[in-house]
DNA sequence: ATGGGCCTTCCACTGGCTGGAAGGTCAAGC
DNA sequence: GCTTGACCTTCCAGCCAGTGGAAGGCCCAT
């Protein structure tokens, strides 16, 4: 298979796949004439890759993850690590942008938003150094 | 005041003070040995900077910001209309978050994360592209 | 004059791609 | 057989918003 095959398939596109064999998460074969010969395997780790980067798995964590996909040997709980860790991230980082939500809600819903200069946004970011 | 007093004073670091000067966001005096000389509207714009960045402001969204700051005539209407739109991105990103927290979670109460291979985490990963 | 703590510039690196230029390959149509 | 266009290749640059570090200059106290 060529790589706009692939990318079609996987829906990963051709660039980030030449990039993921860069980085070494992909090793197609090369056909005679230089281009990229895939293997449906490859298909199938890019697909994965595909979803696992959807769900925000990093690089590192997704080369991780495909070599435990690989090892037939695995225990679910390295899986699982990976996955929790991940999630308690993202919670974090959730928990995060809602305080954040929060000020900032706070301050928009405070300014009266007409052709008057006054406004508590900028009051808010004025006073920044003078707390 | 040489940079590390306004780096201390406003929060920011120097390495980013050097940085928001390159790209135009401060333009500090030079004393006569080279060194930046800034003034206290410098460090109030800093501070400002700081603000505007840790509530998630762009970079170009704090150019424009400051430039309201510094404009004795503007509405406030129009610093409202950024803090809104960056807003909404904000709320867009929690649920966006909040999906895939649950499909996480999902995912991660249903493996039992033991010495075996099988693993829901992985089959979902791995049926990326076989829906 | 020596040491330490400032300051300066410049370059490289981060993550995870993405865009584009310059050029090679292949299949279809004329 | 030649052209056209869609594919493929490599390599370089850029995105965002800094951060780290090297090499060297400046200033003040001892």
């Amino acid at each position: 298979m060529n790589i706009g095959d692939v990318a079609e398939r996987s829906g990963v596109p051709a660039k980030t796949i030449r990039y993921y064999e860069d980085i070494g998460l992909v090793r197609p074969l090369r056909s005679g004439n230089g281009y990229r010969d895939f293997a449906i395997e490859d298909l199938h780790k890019l697909a994965f890759l595909g979803r696992a980067r959807s769900l925000g798995f990093s690089i590192d964590e997704c080369r991780t993850l495909l070599s435990l996909y690989d090892d037939r040997e695995r225990s679910s709980s390295d899986v699982k690590a990976i996955a929790q860790k991940h999630l308690a991230r993202i919670d974090r980082k959730i928990s995060e942008l809602q305080a954040l939500s929060a000020t900032l809600h706070d301050l928009v819903v405070n300014c009266h938003g007409d052709d008057r200069p006054d406004c508590p946004i900028m009051d808010d970011l004025a006073r920044a150094g003078t707390a």
